[in-house]
DNA sequence: GCAATACTGAAGCCACAACTTCACCAATGG
DNA sequence: CCATTGGTGAAGTTGTGGCTTCAGTATTGC
């Protein structure tokens, strides 16, 4: 019933998967940056930083805008939704499962 | 303070942004499988999957059994926990600075 | 005991994605 | 108005990770 479900965690995946655009969403949930800032501390080139903005955007994570020269970056924490409720979903299936099997055994642990 | 705060989300993150292996995590979350039954329906070898099992076992995501000569694989919920932590991490974070940034503007969006 | 099943280990292939460089454009400021 | 700063676009390089094959081991059933 969700907007666009599946195809949505596998990006944000994919996306924080990779350590560059991680430190980036941990640099950003600190406060907005501009690209040069966020490339600073990186030992990554300008561009290199752009082109990972380009994908934290695409899925949702980050939302940028440009106001004269400078883009100015900022995390868009509403983009972590999907994940979390994916893995919410994980937990309840398992345990849904587990309580059917609690008809047969009674052990601890 | 926690026990392998940092690296296990990079691993997490690693292996989950796999298609095979996510894939694999959300057939285990309906219940333990043997490593064939879970390469039936992925277009993949057995090998494939054996590997993508060793990923997971070691980032914690999934525990595996070896009875005579079948690996029963099942889902450790637990796993999920450093991950779901970083999430809430990079959210408190992100609205403590709003909470700062409030005191300057009164504003609605 | 033999065949089939269920996996394991080593080794090699290859596509892709993360980077780079270089050339370029657009604002800003002294 | 020229230099500097901040960023964009295209094109090329390379390392790595996901996959395969093949050969082997161990368990199970007939």
């Amino acid at each position: 019933m969700t907007a666009t479900p599946e195809i949505s965690v596998d990006r944000i995946l994919r996306a924080l998967a990779d350590p560059s655009r991680k430190a980036i969403v941990e640099r950003l949930s600190r406060g907005p940056l501009s690209v040069s800032s966020l490339a600073g501390p990186l030992e990554i080139t300008l561009t290199a930083v752009a082109q990972h903005l380009q994908v934290l955007e695409e899925c949702g994570l980050v939302r940028t805008e440009k106001i004269g020269r400078v883009r100015t970056c900022s995390l868009e924490t509403k983009g972590f939704l999907p994940l979390e409720q994916w893995i919410r979903d994980r937990r309840s299936l398992w345990e849904m499962r587990l309580d059917q099997l609690g008809d047969f055994l009674a052990e601890d642990e």
